[in-house]
RNA sequence: GCGGGUGUAACUCAAUGGUAGAGUACCUGCCUUCCAAGCAGGUUACGUGGGUUCGAUUCCCAUCACCCGCUCCA
């Protein structure tokens, strides 16, 4: 499937806008349009009700975006991993600068400049063959004598201190040394690093008319950790008992992402999050369960399975304080990429805001009569990435009767219109009684009335907008009071009494299989 | 942030240093008894700001947005 088309068809039909689109727009900022807004809500819906409404240990939350600055000192995401990067001068690719060591030490080049020896003459040899291909951004490469010298002057001055690789890679990339310091080169092509630059991870704001350092505060990058500052305040008014979880679903903003992929990567988007609590030695099986729940989740609701994965992280890959992380992911046509993580955060959140906020946010399991602080599954999923990896899903291109067809075959659950009601022609009174069957519709489903142009036409307008059912009032009906049910996957029709129609469109939106399909 | 590409109507695309056409869509009639039919009429565009020029949608510069890559992430 072709993204631009699917991009196409969302402005088309009234999915997904770009923001401010009439003042040329702002990048990774997206608007949903009176269709995009059903289908994204009734995701959000469908999550809710699955999560919170339909399980007896889980409660929800809805917590402000702006919270005390602390909250995010205590959390990491002040100070603690705005990673600074750093740009390559000589092929310009950018690297976390914790992560360039890690990274030259898996390079081609560097593997092979350590199995080089240490003199002079070999590494001379090497930069003027090896190096030359590999590594062509290395001051060694670039100005061998310069180098060279710097590096027997080292050994002339400091004779008995032998030098690791970490500084040996240091002094054959350095140029200017008196000026930069020894500097790591890059991995990729031994240039020199930019100084490492800090990224901007929150969208900063001030509290109050005064805009100083003192009325700093953030929008949410995560609406997470509103539920961890309101776990003591849940637990002491909501009759819970751990195990239990508290669901959010809520805007968060990130500044230092770089949009991409349509709404794939935005810097406001919404999440849909649990954060579930639980005794420490249960912690792996809740694990398991959140992983295998989660991902069935979209699969229920439509996803294929074969375009769906469960991607678990690497131990290297972890964050410092979880045990485990999985990725569910979804193979979009711009690539593989994450719906939602379920991360096992182990302790982490609660106990850090304990020692940020001085407040006791340990928990007394009646049952087994001790306190402890209980560990935390957290499955994060995106509100936008699932509906977009829905609507990917949903987009077709068929051919009915000679001719192409564009549709959405949304999951009914998902579908922003449940039916569409239409008569036939217009006259006859058909309209009246079209018009009738939809006042009484509406009030149960959302439901949309079309009497203008050929049928066809109005067929093909409810596939683009993956409406599931069409209602047809026709001659037959002003005889014997029945309309014609119209599939939107077979394009296949029925016959059932207008009086029942609500009730068969209920059934069918409940998975009913249709008449001939059984 | 960096590198490359793109920017004309609601959508998909043309043409042009002398202010723009098509198809689709949309609106109004007529006609139409089941899958984008037909006829008649109609609405909508050169991303933005500068510059060169008698004159710029076209050439130049900047800016913004989008697409592709490096990177980050729900």
């Amino acid at each position: 499937m072709d993204m631009d088309k699917l991009v196409s068809l969302c402005k088309r039909r009234g999915f997904i806008f770009p923001s401010s689109e009439i003042y040329g727009g702002i990048n990774g900022f997206w608007d949903y349009g009176p269709l995009g807004v059903e289908l994204k809500r009734n995701i959000k819906d469908a999550w809710w009700r699955d999560n919170v409404h339909a399980r007896d240990d889980m409660v929800g939350l809805d917590c402000s975006i702006i919270m005390n600055p602390k909250v995010w000192e205590a959390s990491g995401h002040v100070g603690g991993f705005s990673d600074p990067m750093s740009t390559c001068r000589q092929c310009k690719r950018l690297f976390r600068t914790d992560q360039v060591w890690d990274q030259l030490q898996e390079s081609d080049w560097f593997q092979s400049l350590v199995a080089t020896g240490r003199d002079s003459q070999s590494l001379a040899q090497w930069a003027a063959k090896k190096g030359k291909k590999l590594a062509p951004g290395l001051a060694l490469v670039r100005n061998p004598t310069e180098i060279l010298s710097w590096l027997a002057e080292r050994a002339r001055t400091q004779p008995d201190e032998p030098i690791d690789a970490k500084t040996f890679v240091q002094y054959l990339a350095t140029e200017q040394d008196a000026r930069t310091g020894l500097v790591l080169p890059c991995p990729n092509c031994g240039g020199d690093l930019t100084e490492p630059r800090n990224f901007n991870l929150m969208f900063e704001t001030h509290v109050g008319a005064v805009a100083d350092e003192a009325s700093k505060a953030y929008l949410r990058p995560e609406t997470a950790q509103g539920i961890f500052a309101n776990f003591k305040n849940v637990v002491d008014t909501g009759r819970v008992k751990v195990p239990f979880g508290i669901a959010q679903v809520g805007k968060s903003f990130r500044n230092e992402i770089t949009p991409r992929n349509f709404t794939f990567r935005s810097r406001e988007f919404e999440q849909m999050e649990i954060e579930f609590f639980c005794r420490p030695e249960e912690s792996a099986t809740w694990y398991k369960y959140w992983r295998d729940t989660r991902f069935q989740w979209y699969v229920d609701h439509g996803l294929r399975s074969d375009r769906l994965r469960i991607r678990d992280h690497d131990p290297g890959e972890l964050s410092f304080y979880s045990t485990a992380t999985a990725d569910i992911e979804y193979g979009f046509p711009f690539g593989v990429s994450e719906l939602e993580g379920i991360a096992h955060r182990g302790d982490y959140d609660l106990t850090q805001h304990q020692k940020y906020s001085g407040k006791d946010l340990g928990y007394f399991d009646e049952e087994r009569k001790e306190r402890y602080v209980p560990h935390v599954i957290e499955p994060s999923a995106g509100a936008d990435r699932a509906a977009l990896a829905f609507l990917c899903e949903a987009y077709t291109e068929d051919e009915i009767g000679g001719e192409a067809r564009t549709v959405l075959k949304f999951h009914p659950r998902l579908a922003p219109i449940k039916a569409a009601i239409f008569p036939l022609v217009k006259k006859d009174g058909m309209p009246e009684k079209a018009q009738a069957i939809e006042r009484e519709m509406k009030r149960r489903f959302p439901v949309f009335y079309d009497e203008k142009g050929a049928i066809g036409r109005r067929y093909r307008r409810q596939d683009e907008a993956g409406t599931p059912f069409c209602i047809t009032v026709d001659g037959q009906t002003l005889t014997d009071d029945t309309v014609t049910v119209r599939d939107r996957d077979s394009c296949r029709q029925w016959r059932v009494p207008s009086a029942g129609v609500a009730r068969a469109l209920q059934d069918l939106l409940e998975g009913q299989p249709i008449p001939g399909d059984e």
